[in-house]
DNA sequence: TCCAGGTTTCCTGTTT
DNA sequence: AAAACAGGAAACCTGG
């Protein structure tokens, strides 16, 4: 892969192929999801280079980055206003845009973004209904591409990182509570998110249903291994080829060593922990794990099912899709390999800091302790 | 440059 | 048997 262009079509065709949902997730959550700036910047992919892509690319082969791109430079180049464009309305690819009508952009976008960008789309589809030749070649290759690696247990394109340094973030960019977004979970995070104690908020504890992991955010089942736990699947554990490369100073792009202690050589599929794929970016100050889950507690537009409180008063909570929870706090610090294993430990830390207290005898139950805040009904003003 | 805080990662053993 | 819990150890990153 030593063609960023090549790459980034690639990236692209995969994302293009395998999201799903994201009708769904519009329909749903129009507000809860972060800014055009910090979806690209958080977007591992993203670069100066793929964000120019769309325009070799037929609308209907764009993926929702593509699409975010697509209307960045628009809304650069009007001038409009972005804080006040949902990112929710950007969240699609490019099929799901293809169908969209004046009138439904002109709804989503408003009186002044919603026609430019409806002209422009047009332009977009005639000038590459002229070339869609080439198109369904690129399609089929990236099909084929994919279906090659995945049958040697090779990450899917959509989890290989690619150019990662030309991604570079400035720090204000980072703001905590906007960056983290399920629509943005990649393939191989999702093949293991499904826990064995999924349960919506209206059901009680002794009612499992695993079978609707899947449909909670409109993500199709795709491919997860039979085992039903990625996470003790070594081939559904880590990316295989992926690099960290990390841009210094200077500007040249070297290996780094991710964080933590480095694994066994002796491990399986560990071919080189150093290969894999991870931003050693240590997050801000006040972005801690425990305001991060106390703000999925107390915001239930955010939650959707992923925690719930046990006794709200008392600051007792569960965890009901545990993988899913720690993919979302991985992806909000860059680390595609966040388990819930992971993150538990981290809680447990919690404990003798007494921003978490121990719930003896229950399994993903968690309790804030004396040291944690904001999460009290009367601190945060609202009932929940 | 060093240090502290806050994880992240791995590991072994225990409990549910 | 598997998942979750517990906690030690070591590595890493960021901010001060």
């Amino acid at each position: 892969m030593s063609s960023p262009c090549l790459s980034s079509v690639l990236t692209n065709a995969n994302l293009t192929m395998y999201q799903t949902g994201v009708s769904d997730v519009l329909s749903r959550q129009p507000s809860v999801l972060p800014s055009i700036n910090t979806l690209q910047i958080s977007n591992p992919a993203y670069s100066s280079i793929s964000s120019q892509l769309y325009r070799q690319i037929s609308p209907h082969c764009w993926a929702a980055e593509n699409v975010l791109d697509w209307i960045s430079d628009h809304v650069e180049s009007t001038k409009f206003d972005a804080s006040t464009l949902s990112l929710a309305y950007c969240a699609m690819d490019g099929p799901t845009l293809c169908q969209m009508s004046r009138d439904q952009m002109i709804a989503l976008f408003g009186p002044q973004l919603g026609p430019h960008l409806h002209q422009s789309l047009q332009e977009h589809k005639t000038k590459y209904e002229l070339q869609s030749l080439s198109v369904p070649e690129l399609n089929e290759t990236c099909l084929l591409l994919d279906n090659f690696l995945d049958n040697l247990n090779f990450p899917l394109l959509s989890t290989i990182r690619i150019g990662q340094a030309e991604g570079a973030v400035s720090k204000r960019d980072i703001e905590y509570g906007d960056d983290y977004d399920l629509t943005g979970l990649t393939m191989e995070s999702m093949t293991s998110l499904g826990d064995t104690e999924y349960l919506s908020d209206n059901q009680s504890d002794s009612e499992h249903s695993s079978s609707s992991n899947s449909g909670m955010f409109g993500f199709s089942n795709l491919g997860s291994p039979e085992s039903g736990s990625g996470e003790s699947d070594p081939e559904f554990s880590y990316p295989l080829i992926s690099k960290v490369h990390i841009k210094t100073e200077k500007g040249e792009s070297r290996l780094k060593r991710p964080r933590g202690r480095p694994p066994k050589i002796s491990r399986e599929h560990s071919s080189s922990i150093y290969e894999n794929s991870k931003k050693n970016k240590h997050a801000p100050r006040g972005t801690h794990l425990w305001e991060f889950i106390r703000d999925i507690l107390i915001h239930p537009e955010r939650n959707q099912g992923l925690m719930k409180w046990e006794d709200r008063h008392e600051g007792v909570f569960k965890f009901l899709k545990s993988e899913a929870v720690a993919q979302m706090w991985g992806q909000k610090k860059k680390n595609s390999s966040m388990t819930y294993e992971k993150l538990s430990r981290a809680m447990r830390y919690y404990y003798k800091r007494e921003i978490l207290e121990r719930v003896d005898g229950r399994r993903l139950v968690y309790k804030f302790g004396k040291n944690s805040s904001g999460w009290k009904i009367e601190e945060i003003g609202i009932s929940m």
